[in-house]
DNA sequence: ATGAAAGCGCTAACAA
DNA sequence: TTGTTAGCGCTTTCAT
């Protein structure tokens, strides 16, 4: 912040004329407040001066910033996140069309404390973006969206809530994707299918095991609870229900369904650790995020989810709701779609 | 921002006391101006009545925001960028730390045209951080700078800045680099090396061709002109290139040193397409961010750029700069790392 | 068409 | 120890 930038009171005596004069003839284009040559005088005198509005002051005044929050529950790493980062750029994409900024909130401290931080901080924005992660149970996310409407504050929330709240919220059908995932693999004649996931106790890892379910049985095939795997992000544990799975011919599953991308990459890493074939000897298919895995070989084939469009979505429905008192709060849940690859 | 929330005012007058009581018995904890249990009193109220301070009139008063702006000198996918997203979490680090929270600044146009649009927001923030990215010629960069002192805005720049201004700055010493990356080579037998960059013009790519010539000349060998390669991040004119240096045997490079990530990648991809194998036809040794080549196969050996902390430590520089008005601002260039690979 | 003045909610200097 | 008041820089209503 500048100490002695010039302000309208300094144009407006430079100008000899009221600080209502200046403001409104440099924000009111064409009010017929202003003579035409006056403003043009106040202009050419403001830039001048080199004046820049306080946007702060006017904030205040205005009641608004044009800033819009984004909080993700989840420490230092949300950058290095492709999810996250994919679904930072749709928002960053609408925010520039619409003239808005993005406020980054450091997260700052125990988690569930956030939601409480940034509502104190939030009168710096107009409203908040809250993209959930894989480190959100449903309880955490109703809480959540309890405490945002409590404070009246305006949101659009991001992945992960299946509940029926009239909010702001923009994610994909994981039921469908697992049912389509199933049908998938059905129709290419494997009969055995492995579904590798974070935790059971993801909104999405629940609607996808129904999804998977209901779409193998459809072909009489079913997804026993020996061939869910949840790793609960861990490597090691990851390893080691892949050698359980692996480890007898018989029970091993002759295709493999990944929860996201970090899975993935993990059953990757875990194929080339034990000279296992793909899709040689298992066929892979993956839930992920557009484009994220493209320099992975063999290319996975993937039901892409549009987090960039997420993110755009998101946060050109939060807008809307702020600046239109009018606007009702909307559930989106938005298409997948089935990128080819050479894995199943 | 909400409608009706209680204020200062509110507050003072359910307590009856003063506006200025409420505010230092709410602020300036264990000051001696309001007394323990009229404290006690205060803020049991505020607690009430679900006080939460305004920061933006807050921040109008004290001239001071906690906000922190950031610059990218790009379109749409700042956040794709691996660089970029690992220097953000360094600066989110720092930030979290220190009680800064991030205004990311959507840029408004034509490049160039940025500085002067952050300027007008950045009433909003105390300072801002600048990363250069590869579409920043030393040109851009210098104007920048010049902008920015003239408005006497605080800041601190990440990445190609070569110049001795005084300002707060954060890279690495990409001639050393160069010369190490040159040596290394060399001293595993190579004697035909290539250069395979983005844009002459980028500050970095000069710096690494000067410190590679001279880790060569070290070693009596050479970098002619035919052997540096400028892509301009172009897939097809990358390819071109390649084809030129792998045409004929006589003129084949036996190493390819790349600039940066985005290079490797493409340069992987190429071999794959011409079933060039890698280290077997032609080592490959890089010049990357820390981390973001993991799954690449097989390993690339790499010179590793700190990124995240140069994003913590440029941050924490401003900050420095911002609190304390006897900091000078200084230039840091930051040692690299070779992570081994199996490629060189 | 233009100016004066009352906020916006907070901090800090000044009185008491 | 506490209250009063003058800003911070802008927008907007109300007079003129």
């Amino acid at each position: 912040m500048r100490s002695s930038a010039p302000k309208l009171a300094d144009i407006a005596k430079a100008a000899g004329v009221s600080i209502a004069a200046v403001s409104i003839a440099l924000n009111k284009t064409g009010s017929p407040r202003v003579s035409a040559q006056l403003r043009e005088r106040i202009i050419q005198i403001a830039r001048e001066m080199g004046y820049k509005p306080n946007e702060l002051a006017r904030a205040l005044a205005e009641k608004r910033t044009r800033l819009l929050g984004l909080v993700v529950p989840m420490r230092d790493p949300i950058f290095f996140n492709q999810f996250i980062a994919q679904a930072l750029s749709g928002i960053q994409s609408a925010l520039m069309r619409r003239g808005y900024n993005l406020l980054i909130f450091s997260p700052t401290g125990k988690p569930g404390r956030e939601t409480r931080d940034q509502m104190l901080e939030s009168r710096f924005t107009d409203g908040i973006i809250f993209i959930n992660t894989r480190s959100c149970t449903s309880q955490d996310v109703n809480k959540t969206i309890d405490e945002l409407q409590r404070a009246q504050i305006k949101f659009s929330m991001i992945n992960s809530y299946y509940g029926k709240a009239p909010i702001n919220y923009v994610g994909v059908d994981d039921a469908a994707i697992g049912q389509a995932a199933a049908e998938y693999l059905a129709e290419h004649g494997h009969r055995q299918v492995a579904f590798f996931s974070g935790s059971a106790t993801l909104p999405g890892h629940q609607r996808l095991v129904a999804g998977l379910r209901k779409g193998l049985a459809g072909y009489g095939l079913d997804l026993p609870q020996e061939r869910i795997g949840c790793t609960g992000y861990e490597r090691a544990e990851g390893i080691r229900i892949l050698d359980t799975w692996f480890s007898t011919k018989r029970k091993r599953p002759t295709a493999i369904f990944t929860a996201d991308d970090q899975l993935l990459l993990d059953f990757y890493d875990y194929a080339e650790m034990r000279g296992i074939s793909i899709p040689g000897d298992i066929a892979v298919l993956n839930r992920g995020n557009t484009g994220s895995s493209d320099h992975l070989r063999p290319r996975p084939t993937t039901f892409t989810i549009p987090t960039f469009r997420m993110g755009e979505l998101a946060a050109d429905l939060l807008i809307d709701t702020i600046e239109n008192a009018g606007v009702l709060p909307q559930r989106v849940f938005l298409p997948y779609e089935l990128i080819p690859g050479s894995t199943a």
